[in-house]
DNA sequence: CGATAAATCTAACAAGCGTTAGAATTTGAT
DNA sequence: ATCAAATTCTAACGCTTGTTAGATTTATCG
């Protein structure tokens, strides 16, 4: 099986985006990228706008899939939340390219492209939120606001996309472990008996 | 006291950047919003990447020395720490313009003004990574991987210019309350002999 | 008031942008 | 081998970009 043109397109305009900005990037470059003419980028996508939403509802639509698709088997909140973590980490330094894009090109968006992704950002969030509702309900996690734990943590973890390199010193399991640690301590710190 | 043009441009420059980008953003959109005639702005800056480095060194000189200032007076490595936290986070709050385009356009740099923002960037780090270096070493912080928790940390705090907005719900304190309290938890863990 | 400097203006430039039209080529089925 | 469809090409378009030159206005000060 060999890669089409257009998932190359796909793909090489992810890792040009994350690099140059949406704004930065020209569809000469991107070609040049592909290994192919400027012009015939229009085969395969309507417009480079068109590149960048395929691009984000991808990513959005996976990114939900996955973490419900998680959260089927998992019965506490605090496994829910471990697992989603662990999704959202994975994801997003297996592809980082895609996701740093899905999280930093927003206000590239044209208005009606712009609504739909937002849409989609404002559920997954939303799972997050309600994990951590249901934590606190169940009085196995404290937390002042849950809005705003649920941005400290997402932010926190995406924020994993902008410095991750696959030959770096800590692999993808040992990363999401720790960032797991940090964030369950400061909620639930059931791991602190031992001092 | 009246503004100057100069430091107008500065200010709109920043509010413009973080709307659309550096790259989404056009001198003549920037001077209307100045009030002036897109080729004024050349009487005050050399060009348009002169405005965003701008930007950029004035921001990282004024954290860095917000910050350095504050560790003066501060002791112990938590007592560090609950100041870095909370300077950091009252800038990205009150100057969020400013500090959100520091933050995103890196990228936007030309190789010689790259250098020199990267390198305030990571002597900034460099101020945090030592704190929670100096509290491991003193035992009062147990971390698995300090440049990790650096990055979660700073990531984490950094975020909240992406969406503060002043009429919110939270005050700008009781946001850095909050983070502070998130983050320490995880790492100190010492409030938790309540339970 | 008159002169010097600072600030802003109008007008234009060369270059690069996303996109399109239409011709040429490659591919796949019969 | 032939034809049709899919794909890629060359060439060009209209428009916007950052920036500059030079004239014009505004402020400063003896």
């Amino acid at each position: 099986m060999t890669t089409t043109t257009k998932a190359l397109i796909f793909k090489e305009a992810a890792r040009l985006f994350r690099e140059k900005g949406y704004n930065g990037s020209t569809q000469r470059q991107l070609a040049d990228r592909v290994g192919v003419q400027g012009a015939s980028i229009y085969h395969h996508f309507p417009s480079k706008q068109g590149i960048l939403y395929a691009i984000m509802e991808y990513t959005m639509t996976s990114l939900l899939q996955k973490v419900r698709c998680e959260m089927l088997d998992a019965s506490s909140p605090e496994a829910k939340l471990r697992k989603a973590i662990k999704v959202h980490i994975e994801y997003h330094t297996v592809d980082r390219d895609e996701t740093y894009v899905a999280d930093a090109e927003l206000r590239s968006l044209e208005a009606e492209n712009f609504k739909k992704i937002v849409a989609m950002r404002v559920a997954y969030e939303q799972i997050f939120r309600d994990i951590l509702s249901e934590g606190v309900q169940e009085g196995v996690m404290r937390i002042g606001d849950v809005s705003l734990a649920t941005k400290a943590l997402l932010q926190m973890c995406t924020g994993i996309s902008y410095w991750f390199s696959p030959g770096g010193r800590r692999s993808i399991d040992e990363i999401a472990d720790q960032y797991v640690e940090l964030f369950l301590f400061g909620i639930c710190g059931k791991l602190n008996n031992e001092r």
